[in-house]
DNA sequence: GTGGTGACTTGATATGCATCAAGAGCCCTC
DNA sequence: GAGGGCTCTTGATGCATATCAAGTCACCAC
């Protein structure tokens, strides 16, 4: 709750933060360079020796920048990068026949964005940068390749699927079961442990998505997300002004959320 | 509805359909036989050579039949094979902390399950047959060292859990966002599109599973399945007796559902 | 056949969350 | 620093779906 409103919003890589990258918004072409990446651990590098990230770095041609509000891709995009986030986050959303969306996901730094379009190669979703983030762009068919010749970079692309996969799993069963009180605890306790995980603070954070894609997100309205935020603040388990989160009583959050927050560190 | 009921829900590999296997519960340890398997088009031999599948046939040790209502696997069982489904069908779930379920999948012939067991060496679902079924015992170390040298498998396994996570995310969708009624067109549609695949009928099946179960899957209550049903009945969108179901008017039921079944044919 | 058990159906009532509506706070522009 | 437009909050009301409660049907054991 100590770091300025504004840069917070607009770029959860400065605020808050051990800083992740040198500086916002000027190194669009750099190279990537995986060795002083702060999330490196979570993402593609994990378990690979020097060696295998420098080839790793040879394939991962550049970095993206995106403002806030910038889509990354959208579905019916051809196919053929993914994204692992650097920093800031992004949504997910898919789109049905109706023009209903959905948002499926939040994404921090260390996940990678675009697995689910790898068959039929074209994106079946949309991502869209929540604040100023950044992006290293994996030119797909190199890092298959590259994976055919390293086991450990395979076996790392198997484990973030199979991660992936889990999280949606939990994601379903929020959805089904729970009430939205349970469903707005969970989001919130998923997502102080995925910040505590990267170097952050798990109890203060600033939500970097507005109130109608967290309701969206939980199958919620926003009014509904409102209400019970004021209700969260009321019974003094967390503080809120506007997107700054801090949490009182994690642990009684937690057991409203039914959770013991262990399931999703891997980062989604 | 021309099927014998008892017969049709005990093995719906039998019921229905083109013979899939020679016959059920004797072959237990026969060896496994991509080449006369009748989803093996939908399976991990997709797009394999035939000297591929015999390589991948010398790692798929054996089948495992299993009884309607036995365990394949249970969350907190060691991971070590996927399970491919030959014949018959499977419901997955997950368990909250507080002993809820909620199930996430119903899985047909020909899909992989387990997937997302890969990270952290342990299911996290259960995996329970709905009928009479049985499954080739894929031990998944060898088949990651199997891939490593063939890369047509490598891409079909990225393929599976790209669908996997495309699926998933259709099911968020569908809980997040849409009216009990089209949650209820969209799983009869779902399965219908799926049967199609495999050459079953599109529009004459026999449901594999309880009610409770589908309304766990939708995140609604049996009596709102059930009432859901009686009511598609009575606006002749459907004919339903127990477990077995006719699509009338698969045009109407598509509309209602808001999909046209398109997203959902790989299995899932 | 007869009785028991579990799956399913149908009806009456309750309630959690959506919807509708109004207003407050914050940020950006000029 | 005044005005406009978002985002967010709060309140009143309504409805979709849950819950509770019988009752029916199908299958299985004896």
């Amino acid at each position: 709750m100590a770091c300025d409103s504004h840069a917070a919003r607009r770029y959860n890589g400065v605020c808050c933060t051990p800083t992740v990258d040198g500086g916002p918004m000027k190194d669009t072409l750099s190279a990537v360079n995986c060795g002083n990446c702060s999330v490196r651990r979570l993402c593609l590098p994990a378990d690979l020796s020097a060696e295998e990230i420098d080839r790793l770095e040879e394939i991962t041609g550049k970095r993206r920048m995106l403002r806030a509000g910038e889509t990354l891709y959208r579905a019916g995009d051809p196919f053929a990068n993914l994204y692992a986030i650097r920093s800031g986050s992004f949504k997910s959303t898919v789109i049905a026949t109706d023009g209903d969306t959905q948002v499926t996901h939040f994404a921090l730094p260390g996940e990678l964005l675009g697995l689910d379009a790898y068959s039929g190669r074209m994106h079946s979703t949309f991502a869209e940068a929540l604040e100023d983030s950044s992006v290293c762009v994996l030119p797909f068919a190199q890092l298959e390749s590259l994976a055919q010749e390293v086991p450990a970079l395979q076996h790392q692309i198997y484990t973030i699927f199979s991660e992936e996969l889990k999280k949606e799993n939990e994601a379903l069963l929020l959805l089904g079961k729970r009430s939205a009180e349970t469903r707005m605890a969970a989001l919130l306790i998923n997502i102080s442990s995925r910040y505590a995980r990267r170097g952050y603070s798990a109890t203060a954070f600033v939500l970097s998505m507005p109130r109608t894609d967290i309701a969206n997100y939980l199958g919620l309205t926003a009014e509904t997300v409102s209400r019970l935020l004021s209700k969260f603040q009321r019974e003094k388990l967390i503080a809120v002004r506007g997107r700054e989160v801090e949490i009182l009583d994690l642990i009684a959050l937690s057991e409203l959320a039914g959770t013991h927050c262990s399931y999703e560190d891997a980062g989604g």
